[in-house]
DNA sequence: CACCTGATGTCAGTCGCTGTCACCACCACT
DNA sequence: AGTGGTGGTGACAGCGACTGACATCAGGTG
């Protein structure tokens, strides 16, 4: 026997959204959420910082992955390069086809409100923070690394909406190599 | 005479900086920045959707006056060369060196908490995607909308830093074109 | 067996934010 | 002059997000 019933952060997590799904983001509290996986409200704080962090926290994981392979980049590679071998890397490990119809879940809830839209927008902020120190890291001046990192950082946003698009068949790491030559395409006439 | 004070909503906005200076900006409740103001809490919601939105309200102007601008551009301009000239026209007008200590002040505000660092950066998502919109109207295909959109609010975010930085004597505009032509070298090595 | 540890429950409290109703100058129209 | 509409405001009650403080309780450790 157990103390208590594991995976206590799991069960929160897949009751978030579940109920996000049914009813939206905001017709559910916290303390729902947390009946629902057999706590309480304060269990669930102690978990996520707040409320729209039940959705996010994930992510942390896909940008440590992310810095990792910049710094795993061949050393020949130039900042962009680098940027794309990292992007490629991060992308094949963390959004194989499998995750697919989950992301499109929670992209949808996302998607309908305006609070976590503000959320998913600072977590690419800190993405591309993140990218530009791991290329200074490497000797990459300051200026050029906060370039790459945010070109990096649009191309996947960009690659992302693409791949959750309904129909989409093609992997993330082949439309992020598309949306790479259509950004060179557009900057460069 | 008139009926109350007016300027309710530049008084709110102004003790709201003071305010936030002071003490930061989670120190500070909505109903000390309306007592400082002379009115109520309620009313304090009545102009300003919520607490963060006191320092934001004036963005939605720019992102007019950059809608417009993009609209405005020659008819023969490329997609970026469009955004470029949008990207001026606006920083020119609503970011003058007179405004360089007040924006310095407020950026100091938001880079010390994270909620505001949120809206900021929902902004700019906003922003960009304006910005797409208005090339839409142009005719410019979305994926090359996009992608153009994304690197003109890329180029204001790293001119717009900076801009603010110590020292820093240069235009807006003139700092500007320099990331533009940087974004550019980084992208074709 | 006593003690420590870590996840949880309980409770009270603050603050952001909202709905509702009343108030009250000013304005327009008759 | 009277009548009614309008819009900014105050007063009040209430919900939900989040926090701090303390108690609980089962398991591991010595």
């Amino acid at each position: 026997m157990v103390r208590w019933e594991p995976g206590a952060r799991d069960r929160l997590r897949s009751a978030a959204i579940e109920l996000f799904t049914e009813r939206g983001f905001e017709a559910v509290t916290a303390a729902e959420i947390a009946e629902a996986s057999g706590l309480t409200e304060r269990t669930f704080f102690r978990h996520f910082a707040d409320k729209r962090e039940v959705l996010f926290d994930g992510q942390n994981f896909f940008q440590t992955v992310f810095v990792e392979s910049v710094a795993a980049a061949p050393a020949d590679a130039s900042p962009v390069q680098t940027v794309e071998f990292a992007l490629h890397t991060a992308a094949a490990s963390f959004f194989p086809d499998e995750r697919r119809p989950y992301s499109r879940v929670r992209q949808g809830i996302i998607d309908a409100n305006a609070p976590l839209q503000e959320r998913e927008s600072l977590k690419m902020v800190w993405l591309s923070q993140g990218i530009a120190e791991a290329l200074q890291a490497r000797g990459v001046p300051e200026a050029q690394a906060a370039l790459a990192a945010q070109s990096g950082v649009t191309v996947f946003g960009v690659a992302f909406t693409r791949w959750l698009a309904p129909g989409e068949q093609r992997s993330l790491p082949d439309l992020q190599r598309e949306v790479w030559d259509e950004l060179r395409g557009v900057l460069t006439p």
